[in-house]
Order: structure tokens, then C-alpha cells, then sequence
RNA sequence: GGCGAGGUAGCUCAGUUGGUUAGAGCACAGGAUUCAUAACCCUGAGGUCCCGGGUUCAAAUCCCGGUCUCGCUACCA
């Protein structure tokens, strides 16, 4: 294994429009902060940085919702995001932000050097504009209603009830939320970074030369995407919120938030650079510094493909690894801020951290919990009753319970000092417990070089259960009993402890990564200076001077009480339900107090003629079937009376085709035909919604004939 | 529908290029012990490796088909 001469660290820039949950921290920042961690005691060059992503539109978006300015939603989550990650223990080099001027400055001369170089191409397209408002419509100032759930109030860019990503030309009934009018299409030009010339590059560097060192769902994801055909990639957007376009005809345009956020990476480091004296190019752009992104999985595409892309052309060094984690769960469902079903890194804190109720100990009982089920190969489940018996049954009772026996029998038998060795009473047992620790330390090491944390901490708690297994057979507290009668009593007391205490202090350094409070206790305990904890260190047995005296035994980590356990789980039914309330207020409140602003208000008030051109029949559905290769619609064939039509409706996920041949149905009969998956549809079935997107058929109250006039 | 990842003990997960009787930790049961946060230590019980075919002397592993979960993507007048 050769060492690279640096490293450059990164972690996702989290959002800065709201709080951030622990399926957050336990997919990136956990994982980044252990390896930085474990590198710095490697004494490698390192450099971790992170910052928040604070442009977009959901910014602009957050702030009218609070009634408030984008400035002062990003002045207001940055501070907390950033001191969340400080009570866990997440040690960035550097916090930075993107709203920063060094940012603005960074991003908009990668931009200008790609554009200059050629490397960016225009297209003219039509986007959605609004003409009351007098300007173009980012994805997320349109709402609509969603075509995978049928939430009314789905962006443009995503739906938030289901989450689905979205295009402003997917939603129907689309509506701009800056005046409420229906916005109509209007040319603009924008740059597009063509994805498409750089297939041979992408697939020569991850399809092959990454094809097995990297995750395979990293690599697959990639792969489909490669192989699905890359198209150019619009680059700017029309929007006033972000890094202004800087070349000519940029006007009212800034850089895309997905080009302008990873390039955050490189900023933060220059920021880095300047507050400590050091030159930042290296890490970007020397070919000995190794690369590394911490991310979600849905952030594969852009740290794999594109950011990629954009660094080559501008001449930076590529990642060597993208560990990208899968999602976590949580009791059973999705996380979800929105629909209050998650974890809040700063709930946490605030309940089991910063009270007398723990402090940093429940700081790293989280670090432990979650690093114990990263969804590092799949999805994985966080569930309070798992958090419990991991902490307890592990981490208290084989880690902390091994380093709480030694010290309290230490303290006993040993007069509060470290005992001296007698090589002469030295036996088998005692020199495998110090190759163990020798062992353990390589298997850790090279788990933590490939990214297998969840392994390499188990291998971490091994360590600490061998301990146990060695007290048991070394039995000091039975030898004790035989001190006035055996000579070398005292002797073999002191081997054993002198061993326990030099394996309490070896892990310490092997569990610095990962719990790093409680690695600094344990030095507290041990009354030795953080230096001890270098890698280093590791392996050795002469860590702890002979005749040195130790603090008092000290609990490291309390348990977590099952009343703990069942506040947190309704608790988290609360937060569930009071988002829901909180949600139907909303909506209702908005249809009744700003009805032009949502698409659940009243539509504008039309004349009695334009109803007239509306041709509604009474038809009755005789036949149905799913359309192939579509999971939505179905295609009906309706009589009408006067004749059969072929109608096809996204009704599929709703009602079985069986069942519902038979019923009588509302149809717009004069609707232009439309094709869809190649079936040519001829009319429109008319359904009701209700809040829970369920489907209902519209249809008369008796059976009536088929092709009767509705008005 | 297409693509990607996953499905192994009650739970959380390992199982490298096919090779004895499929492993670990929790949880559970029994035993031993008392230095320790009712902790530790020893022993044990537990599996149709999602289902069905195929290749092979030999399949959790390779191939084909199906099914379920998650993600990306298409479809929604």
C-alpha cells in the first residue's frame, strides 16, 4: 500500500434550508469524520472540509413560506448545521458556506475558464415564464399537482409527499407561486456542460479502472447512467439567488446550484488555506493528493459523473473513491423531515446530549449506534429498541464495562498505579492478549482504508471482549484471595493488570475514530496527553509508565432506560401526527386566505360559453387493461352511445382493471386526441381526488344509458 | 416498463476466484462466577441461503425465469 502524499476530504454540503437528521450524518459526515479521524492519527496531511450549500431555489422558496429574506434562512441554519456537527464530534477543517464572496469568486471563474476554453455550449429552449411576475420560473417556483402521488402541492422540481423527483413540464395543472397564474413558455438561452463528450473518459475511469475497487452500487448506478446515453446538462439557471452568470449575455442567470455546490469543496479549501498559511493547490490539483467524497446515494450522479467532469476540464485531480452510503430508515419508514418522521441531529442533542442527561458520552452512544448499522452494501434500519440494546449490550457492557473492571480492580489491588511487569511469572496468556492487540490493530487499519467502518468498529469491541476473556482466565480478584499465602500473588496481579491497563490504552487509539469523546476521557483516566493517541501507538504495551498513577474509575457511558426508549417512540408518533395537522392547516388556510396562490383554490371565474364547448357524456367502461410498459395507465374502451372510444387513464396504481369494467364513468368527449406509450387516446375520464390523493369515478347517481349529455 | 442495488438465524449483518457439517454479534436457554454499569466468562439451541429451473462431481456463490424491497428513469389531459 503506497501512502498518498495528501488528502482531501469531503463531505456533501448539506442544504441550508433546514435541519439536518441523523440518516444525514450516519450516510456522510459520520463516515468522512472517522476516516479523517483515522488518518490525522496516521499524522497523514489531511484536510476535511464541508460547508452549507446555500443556493437553489428551495432558499428563495423557505424564506417566503417563513416570511423572511433567503439571506436570513441561510443566516439562520448555517450557525446550528455547523454547531450540530460540532456537538457529534464532526471535525471539519473548515465549515464554510457558499454564500461567501470567496465562493462567488471560486465558482464563477471555473465557470468563465470553462466557457472561455469552449468546454460549455448554448442552447435556446423554452422554460416556463411568468408574465405577471415578469420572470422565468425556476422548478421550484412552480406547484402543481403531482403526477406520481397526486399531492396538489408538488415543485417543480420534486414532490414533497412522495418525494418523487420531478420536471415542471411532468406536473399537471402547473401553476407559478409568484402570482398564481398559469405560467406560460418563453425562450431563454442558457449553457449546457455536454455530459455527452466525455462517455470514453467516464467509462475508460469508472467502468474499468474503478470498476472493483469501488462500491458496486456506485459503480452501477454509473454505469446506467453511462449506458442510458448522457445529454447535455443545463448549467445556469433564471433565477437572482446564487452565483451570477459572469460572462456576457448572463444577465438574471446564476450558475446552477449543483455546478456551483461541489465547487464549494474547492473555496472551502482555499478558505482553509488562507486562515492557516498554506498553499491550497496541491490538494486540487497534485496528482499525489488522494481524493475522497463522502455522500448519499443520491448524490451519485453528481460527485461521479458530472463534478468529475468539471474537474478534469478544469484541470483538478479526480476522486479516488466515492463511499457512497445507502439510506437509513427509520422504525419501519423512510426519513422524512417533512412528514416529521426523523431524527434531528439537534433533537439529539438537545434531549440526550447537552443536558445533565449524558453529555458527550450520548454524543458517541450515537456515533456508536449508527456507525454499527451504516447502510454501507443497503439500506439499513434505525430503530430506538436497536439503539438501546446496541449501546447497552456492547458498548457498556463489553467496552466500557472492560475498562471500568480494570480500573476499579487496579485501584484495589494495585494501590491506583500502574503495576510493573515480572517476566519471569510471564505465561502464554500474556503474550497472546498483546499479539491480539497487534492483530486487531491491522484488521482495523485495513478496514479503515477500504471504507468498511461498521467492520472496523466491531473489530474495535472484539478487542475489548478479548480483554474480558483474558481478566476471566487470569481471575486477579481469586488471586487476591490468596496473597497471604502465596508469594508470587502480588506478582501475577500485577502482570494481569499491567496488561488490562496497557489494553485500555491501546483502545483508546483504536476507538478514537470512531467515539472520539470517549477516546479523550479515557486519556483523562489515564492522565496522558491526546498525543498518546497517535496510530502509532498501537500495538505496544509500554503506553502507561510503570508507577504511574490513574484517576479513579469513572463510568464512561450510562445505560439507556427503557422508559428513555418509549418517550422517544411516541414522540416521534407526535411529531408525526402534529406535521400532519400542521400540513392540512396549511392547505386549508392557503385555499381559503390566498386562493390565487394554490392550486387547491377555486379556478378563475369563465364565461357560461366556455363551459358550453365542454362536451361531457355518460359513458360506461366495458373494457380495461393495462398499457404495456407503463405503470400508471390503463386503457379503457368506453361506449358512449353514438360509439366506443379508447381512453387511457393514469388510474393504474389505483384500481384493479377487473374491477372496474362495468361502471359508468363522466367522459370529455371533445377532447383533443392525445398518443401516449403509443395508444392514441381519445377523450379524458373525470375522477375525484380526495386530500389523500385516493381516486374516486365521477359518475351519476342511477345507472343511466351510455352517451347521455352531462350540463 | 427499462436500468442499478439488495433478499442468508427472531434482529443486525459476514460469506473473496463455485469445494468439508453456511459464519459472527445481539436477543434467547442452560452453566459458571462476583472485580465490574444484574455487567463478564463458558456451553447450547436456530437457517427451505426469496421461489422455480439449468450448468457442474460439487451452487448461498455461475446461467435463465419469477417474486419482494430500495433507488434512478419512462408513462399520467
Amino acid at each position: 500500500m503506497n501512502t498518498p502524499k495528501r488528502y482531501l476530504i469531503t463531505a456533501a454540503l448539506p442544504y441550508a434550508n433546514g435541519l439536518k437528521h441523523i440518516g444525514h450524518l450516519a450516510g456522510a459526515y459520520l463516515p468522512a469524520d472517522i476516516y479523517v479521524r483515522y488518518l490525522k492519527a496516521q499524522k497523514r496531511d489531511v484536510v476535511f472540509v464541508c460547508g452549507s450549500d446555500e443556493h437553489g431555489t428551495a432558499i428563495p422558496i423557505q424564506a417566503t413560506k417563513e416570511g423572511t429574506t433567503a439571506q436570513a434562512i441561510i443566516d439562520k441554519y448555517h450557525p446550528i448545521i455547523e454547531q450540530n456537527f460540532k456537538d457529534l464530534g464532526i471535525a471539519f477543517d473548515i465549515y464554510h458556506r457558499t454564500s461567501d464572496a470567496l465562493h462567488h469568486e471560486t465558482a464563477s471563474a471555473f465557470f468563465k475558464d470553462l466557457e472561455a476554453k469552449g468546454d460549455l455550449e448554448t442552447k435556446t429552449s423554452l422554460q416556463y415564464y411568468d408574465a405577471a411576475a415578469n420572470s422565468f420560473l425556476a422548478d421550484r417556483y412552480i406547484k402543481g399537482t403531482c403526477p406520481n402521488c397526486g399531492h396538489h402541492e408538488a415543485y417543480g422540481d420534486q414532490c414533497e409527499k412522495c418525494g418523487k423527483s420531478l420536471s415542471p413540464e411532468e406536473l399537471i395543472n402547473p401553476v407559478s407561486t409568484l402570482s398564481g397564474n398559469v405560467p406560460i413558455k418563453k425562450e431563454t438561452t442558457h449553457w449546457y456542460l455536454p455530459l455527452n463528450k466525455h462517455e470514453d473518459f467516464l467509462r475508460e475511469w469508472i467502468l474499468k479502472e474503478h470498476a472493483n475497487d469501488w462500491r458496486p452500487a456506485v459503480v452501477g448506478q454509473c454505469k446506467s447512467w453511462i449506458d442510458g446515453g448522457l445529454q447535455p446538462r443545463a448549467v445556469t439557471r433564471d433565477l437572482d439567488w446564487g452565483v451570477k452568470v459572469p460572462v456576457a449575455g448572463g444577465d438574471g442567470k446564476v450558475l446552477y446550484v449543483w455546478f456551483d455546490a461541489p465547487i464549494g469543496y474547492i473555496s472551502a479549501t482555499k478558505q482553509w488555506a488562507k486562515d492557516n498559511g498554506k498553499d491550497w493547490t496541491p490538494y486540487w490539483n497534485d496528482a499525489e493528493t488522494k481524493l475522497v467524497h463522502f455522500i448519499g446515494k443520491d448524490n451519485i450522479v453528481f460527485h461521479c459523473i458530472i463534478f468529475p467532469i468539471m474537474l478534469k476540464l478544469h484541470g483538478h485531480i479526480l476522486p479516488e473513491s466515492v463511499p457512497a452510503n445507502e439510506f437509513m430508515n427509520l422504525e419501519g419508514d423512510k426519513m422524512s423531515t417533512s412528514k416529521g418522521w426523523s431524527i434531528e441531529m439537534d433533537d439529539y442533542i438537545n434531549k440526550w446530549i447537552k443536558k445533565e442527561n449524558g453529555g458527550t458520552g450520548l454524543a458517541d452512544s450515537l456515533r456508536f449506534y449508527l456507525t454499527s448499522i451504516a447502510p454501507e452494501s443497503k439500506d439499513s434500519e434505525f430503530t430506538w429498541k436497536g439503539f438501546q440494546e446496541s449501546v447497552n449490550g456492547e458498548l457498556v457492557s463489553i467496552f466500557a464495562n472492560y475498562v471500568n473492571r480494570t480500573w476499579v480492580l487496579m485501584h484495589k489491588l494495585c494501590k491506583g498505579k500502574v503495576p510493573p511487569i515480572h517476566p519471569d511469572l510471564l505465561d502464554e496468556e500474556d503474550n497472546a492478549i498483546l499479539q491480539s492487540v497487534k492483530d486487531s490493530k491491522a484488521k482495523i487499519t485495513e478496514l479503515l482504508e477500504q471504507y468498511k467502518f461498521r467492520d472496523a468498529l466491531f473489530e474495535v469491541i472484539n478487542l475489548a471482549r478479548i480483554g474480558n476473556q483474558y481478566m476471566q482466565k487470569k481471575e486477579p480478584w481469586i488471586v487476591a484471595k490468596n496473597l497471604a499465602t502465596d508469594p508470587t500473588a502480588q506478582a501475577k496481579i500485577d502482570n494481569c493488570m499491567h496488561a488490562c491497563l496497557q489494553l485500555c490504552a491501546n483502545l483508546a487509539i483504536l476507538v478514537n475514530p470512531f467515539l472520539p469523546f470517549t477516546a479523550r476521557k479515557m486519556c483523562y483516566l489515564m492522565k496522558v496527553v491526546d498525543k498518546m493517541l497517535d496510530w502509532e501507538n498501537a500495538g505496544n504495551f509500554n503506553l502507561l509508565k510503570v508507577g504511574y498513577s490513574l484517576r479513579p474509575p469513572e463510568l464512561l457511558f450510562r445505560k439507556i432506560e427503557d422508559e428513555e426508549i418509549e418517550a422517544e417512540l411516541s414522540q416521534l408518533q407526535t411529531n408525526l401526527k402534529a406535521k400532519k395537522i400542521t400540513m392540512d392547516t396549511i392547505t386549508t388556510t392557503d385555499a381559503s386566505t390566498a386562493p390565487e396562490a394554490n392550486d387547491n383554490a377555486f379556478k378563475p371565474e369563465i364565461v357560461f360559453d366556455d363551459f358550453g364547448k365542454i362536451d361531457l357524456r355518460v359513458g360506461t367502461i366495458i373494457d380495461a387493461k393495462k398499457v404495456e410498459k407503463a405503470d400508471k395507465l390503463l386503457q379503457l374502451e368506453v361506449e358512449l352511445g353514438l360509439e366506443k372510444r379508447t381512453i387511457l387513464s393514469g388510474i393504474a396504481m389505483h384500481f384493479e382493471p377487473s374491477d372496474i369494467i362495468g361502471k359508468q364513468v363522466v367522459v370529455v368527449a371533445n377532447l383533443a386526441p392525445r398518443k401516449m406509450r403509443g395508444v392514441e387516446s381519445k377523450g379524458m375520464i373525470l375522477m375525484a381526488e380526495d386530500a389523500h390523493g385516493k381516486l374516486y369515478f365521477v359518475q351519476p347517481s342511477e345507472a343511466i344509458a351510455a352517451g347521455s349529455k352531462i350540463s
